[in-house]
DNA sequence: TTCCCAATCAAACGATTGATTGAGAATTGG
DNA sequence: CCAATTCTCAATCAATCGTTTGATTGGGAA
């Protein structure tokens, strides 16, 4: 029974849905702040603006809880993934529409990979956040090794280019850039730059391998 | 009334330095085992085997403690540092040296980089472990700026090269493998070697051969 | 109207948390 | 040997934690 209908009078009560996506939100805020160990569930009550017990009823556990917020990050990045539709762009391109991108997620959204990385290290010893997280940054990387895959092929980047490794070493640098961008002095865009002659390749070579 | 033997040399007292060190390393093992988040003094002082005053004793709050193991992670790169010389030796060498330095803390001390990445994320929000882990991470990144500097004056690594970024995308790349390891299907050689190829000159177009 | 049920809250529960007390044992310097 | 110091522990504290209970609200169905 669900109905669709938004409720005409705010400030009454919410649906289970929505409720459940406010207190995702609030969550997620919080472990940005004080980060998993500092997360209370009173604490998300009171930001949310509910009765402890309230949130008891919409998220049974705190472990259930956690789960919520991977779950809210896995919903975003797939929401993500589906907005902006790579077909008929050059390998190039969409290396640097990634990377525009993950800039602005992390300008518009900064506890989103503050979070993702909490989680993520808590999914190597939780296995119910892990099924949800390590999946997730999996596929972040894939996109990556499919670019860097098909722009090996079109002689754009490097012919020993291995586009596993080069996945790894392209997400670790961006992840490890937005969790402490404060004390770089390199900028993002002094990184892509050198991302991209890393793998790019050398143009006073033949481009064409035959 | 001794309790249930923690110590294998009975009637023994170890000196304040001692304990200091073992609470250290415990607290580092329960870290890596459930995170900051599951860190309880109890579970630290039953793990070195003293009672809980006796901790509070040695290290009067939990938030020294915290601090304790963040210098404990800082002596330990500090000695790691100045245990091998790597004067004399081409950038590419030293920098081989490093990944090799790498992998071995992470062979040898699995729970290094975990820690290290979990108490540089508490740094981000508590500026006591910010003061000791943000200037720990600064100096094992310049490490590969220096030689990553000096690679480009020898004609070692790209002209175009810049030795800040290039040094960001290896320590991220590192710690990003590290911390994830077990859902890599690429090998540590295959990051290393593929790091090596996005930063080193191209052979045919060997410039300055003076 | 009467009943049902999702949603909400005040209050409290049992357990756990970091921290403290006071007394005593072990060690050290004289 | 003695006294001072360092170190240890059983017992305990106050606070807070996640969770539960029991009751209430209000809107839609019967």
């Amino acid at each position: 029974m669900h109905q669709d209908q938004p409720c005409p009078f705010p400030g009454k009560r919410e649906s289970g849905d929505e409720r459940r996506l406010a207190i995702a939100a609030a969550a997620r805020a919080i472990i940005f702040e004080v980060g998993l160990e500092g997360l209370r569930t009173r604490d998300i009550a009171a930001r949310v603006g509910i009765n402890i017990a309230t949130l008891h009823y919409h998220v049974p556990t705190k472990e259930a809880l956690v789960a919520l917020v991977a779950d809210s990050l896995r919903q975003e990045f797939k929401a993500q993934a589906q907005r902006n539709t790579r077909a008929g762009r050059s390998p190039l391109e969409q290396l640097r529409l990634e990377f525009v991108d993950f800039h602005e997620s992390v300008h518009d959204t900064p506890e989103l990979i503050v979070v993702l990385s909490a989680l993520i290290e808590k999914g190597r010893r939780d296995p119910a956040i892990g099924a949800i997280m390590t999946p997730l940054y999996d596929y972040w990387r894939l996109q990556f090794v499919d670019i860097f895959r098909r722009g090996v092929s079109d002689g754009t980047f490097r012919p020993d280019l291995d586009p596993h490794a080069a996945a790894l070493i392209t997400t670790g640098a961006l992840s490890d850039y937005s969790r402490q961008w404060t004390s770089f002095r390199a900028s993002y865009e002094q990184l892509t730059a050198e991302l991209e002659r890393a793998f790019i390749a050398n143009p006073s070579l033949s481009k064409d391998p035959s």
